[in-house]
DNA sequence: GCCAACGTTGGC
DNA sequence: GCCAACGTTGGC
């Protein structure tokens, strides 16, 4: 099983909307950066399990636990010209984007903040990618060691 | 609102 | 293929 950090901005979709989902479930979608389409299509698997992050907020930070209720399809999003993130060189016969689906695990007690991440950033936390500066991508990778140590933080 | 970082686009 | 312009992200 791998593990990811998945970032959402909470006023446009928090860790509580998820928790209000039915099942607890939503689809991650609107995804439009190459990079994190190619880890979304080909790395990210059923079972997985990923850091919720909420960025562009008061105090940016992990919140909870996610795991990958659905593997890659086609997003859906892309495919409607209402829609924010509809991309007309997206079609069903020939899909650029993709979404999976995201089911709740836990919420923590408390942020672990973006603050408290970075007092580990020269020991345990050194290669975590929401580290380095101009890191933007929605989607990152997190290894085994780092996924324990700021599971032991939360 | 500012600014650094960096991905994407498009002219050449 | 280069690179300037532009757009987006995200911390502050």
């Amino acid at each position: 099983m791998n593990h990811w950090l998945l970032k959402s901005e909470p006023g446009t979709f928090s860790i509580d909307d998820l928790a209000a989902r039915p099942r607890k479930t939503t689809s991650w979608d609107g995804v439009r950066n190459f990079q994190v389409r190619n880890m979304l299509r080909d790395a990210v698997k059923k079972g997985d399990q990923a850091f919720f992050y909420h960025s562009s907020c008061a105090v940016p930070g992990i919140v909870g636990i996610v795991t990958v209720a659905r593997e890659a399809y086609p997003d859906a999003t892309a495919f409607d010209p209402k829609d924010a993130h509809y991309d007309a060189a997206s079609t069903p016969e020939n899909p650029r984007w993709y979404a999976i689906d995201v089911k709740l695990i836990a919420r923590f007690d408390r942020v672990v903040t973006l603050d408290e991440l970075r007092e580990h950033a020269s020991t345990t936390l050194s290669d975590l990618l929401i580290l380095r500066r101009g890191n933007r991508l929605s989607v990152t990778p997190v290894a085994k060691r780092e996924w324990d140590f700021i599971l032991s933080l939360a």
